[in-house]
DNA sequence: CTGTTAGCGCATTCAA
DNA sequence: TTGAATGCGCTAACAG
């Protein structure tokens, strides 16, 4: 046996005064083991009472506070979930990320944000932040293909969900609206107000998200036998709403105009309001995604609501499927039916 | 010495199949030890040019990943700062995000985001979620007071910013806004436009905040011999700003408002308009904020504006300062100056 | 139920 | 420059 004056720790001495004080300053302030301590953080229910409270005395007086990159570490895993987000400034996601914080308090998970800002470099960079912080999961509303680097993570054995999917990934659950029912609801609420011409106004018209609400207005304008016409947007803002409604309540004959966004759909009310058109009585007007703002503006926004809170349950939900059912995991997708809220941009 | 025999790691075979390579199995691949691929990834300087390239071969084989819970640990810090915010559905905090995070990018630190949600154990769970991660730094939007848990933090080592702080406290460096300006400002503008009989929705009066810019429109109509009611609201939203809104117009005379919200504005708008009065030009009214919807209304809404991406762009500043100066460092305060903006609701 | 011990994966000495 | 050794603070497994 070597000599017991070797120090295990040679600045033991003054380690009250360190700013972090270790699961062994507990220990030793409560005159137990350190694994006792460990214990009484994280099975509280095997240590004796008497323990215990000693244990958690020595904890508040020493003011210690677990590290947890020596608890990942040691424990090979996290109860934390990150959760990368298109756009912050977007209510929608906003609503997603309380109905995931709810859910992932309830399970004792804790979440961390990221936003991505529509920006393929910060959505990846994010996704690699996770990666190397081992979280438990990432739920990730993703841009458009391609997902290399998300299945880079999944490759890792984390399981990704995916939020706001434009198609199904075989390698994640996903959590997925309806965007072909939306843009039938916004069309056929406008039909049934007694509109014949539409407009559908394409903003990004290359994602495959806009293509899907379109398709849903052309399957109701089809059934319905009235005309519609497709204009295109540079982006979903407002500033475009406005352009390009100006040029198409100029140029063409047109009673009712579906947006995709709620920000297009005020534009082409202030393009309305700026050309003396009224709306709704000349023009019905229905946007897309219920963004806060949208119930606020003087002309109140139609809009077709998709369920951001509980998308961001279900997409924790499913997260907490994949990691408790392991390698017998069969991923799936869950499609949720967005609604209709209509306003007084399309009321008569 | 023991027999060679001993394994230091008894999996090491099928090593290649584990989910998450290891920096060792980099180094076998590669060919070289342990301590060169750290050094190729640290200090990528001091390494062979051609030693480099086969290392960084074989971490794009195996799909290596760092390990961040590790290499926080062994290196005894951390590149990642953790910010609070308190609404993350309110654009003025979305700004401070994305300011924050531009200066963080620059300066090679992640950025996590947490929404306190203007509830008091959130921004608790968070600061100490925070401090078990020894972020390299928190920026915070705090509650008032009690800061307590924000001073656990300090007490450990680990600087913490406050942002939009309502007084300067003696513990940290806070970027603060001259609240008492805004308010100042905001009477002035509608005093310059003819008001005589102004009123102040103070919506939470408890804060000191509200306090403050309640202050600054004090000083500006005692200085201009005109009048100043004061009615009190339950909350900022745009609800409450209706609800005292309509009592208000009903029960006194008067020909502008200043809130201390952008919501507050647009409901007390709204009450106007129900009442039929026009608004500017029987009434002017000025919000706080300046939200992204503030000037998407139909009648855009005048506001105080915060610069907000540059408090956050400050508040990473400071923090790094602090972080580099150690214990020379003294704390400080930075005072930014909001100004007005003149949109329709206030202009005659 | 309590105390002891062996790593978790990496950064970082220090020799060579 | 490179390679071998040490321990960061903690959990988990196991012996008392």
């Amino acid at each position: 046996m070597a000599e017991s004056q070797a120090p295990v720790r040679p600045d033991n001495g003054d380690s009250s005064r360190r700013s972090n004080p270790r699961i062994q300053d507990v220990a030793q302030r409560a005159g137990v083991a350190i694994g006792t301590v460990s214990n009484v953080l994280n099975n509280p229910d095997i240590v004796t009472e008497q323990t215990r409270v000693k244990v958690e005395a020595a904890i508040t007086e020493l003011g210690f506070v677990r590290n947890s990159a020596a608890r990942a570490l040691a424990a090979r895993r996290t109860d934390t979930v990150g959760l990368i987000l298109i756009d912050i400034g977007n209510s929608l996601f906003v609503d997603i990320a309380r109905g995931a914080e709810s859910a992932a308090g309830q399970a004792q998970l804790k979440l961390l944000l990221a936003n991505s800002d529509s920006t393929r470099s910060k959505q990846d960079n994010y996704l690699e932040l996770f990666d190397q912080a081992r979280v438990a999961g990432v739920l990730l509303t993703p841009l458009e293909e391609p997902l290399d680097v998300a299945h880079a993570v999944l490759g890792h054995g984390r399981p990704v969900v995916l939020v706001i999917a434009t198609s199904p990934d075989p390698l994640t659950c996903s959590v997925m609206v309806n965007e072909e029912l939306g843009g039938y609801l916004a069309a056929t609420h406008v039909l049934h107000g007694g509109a014949h011409r539409l407009v559908f106004v394409a903003g990004c018209p290359d994602l495959r998200l806009i293509r899907r609400r379109l398709a849903g207005v052309e399957r109701a304008v089809a059934g319905a036998g009235a005309s519609l016409g497709v204009v295109e947007a540079p982006n979903l803002a407002i500033g475009a709403g406005r352009e390009v409604g100006h040029q198409m309540l100029l140029s063409q004959s047109v009673d009712a105009v579906v947006c995709p966004s709620d920000l297009l759909a005020v534009g082409v009310i202030k393009a309305a309001t700026d050309l003396g058109i009224r709306v709704p009585d000349e023009l019905m007007v229905v946007g897309y995604d219920d963004n806060h703002f949208a119930s606020e503006s003087s002309i109140p926004v139609s809009t077709v609501s998709l369920p951001g809170y509980r998308m961001g349950e279900l997409a924790i939900e499913l997260l907490l499927e994949e990691i408790h059912q392991g390698s017998a995991h069969v991923h799936r997708t869950v499609t949720l039916d967005p609604h209709l809220i209509p306003r007084r941009s399309s009321l008569r």
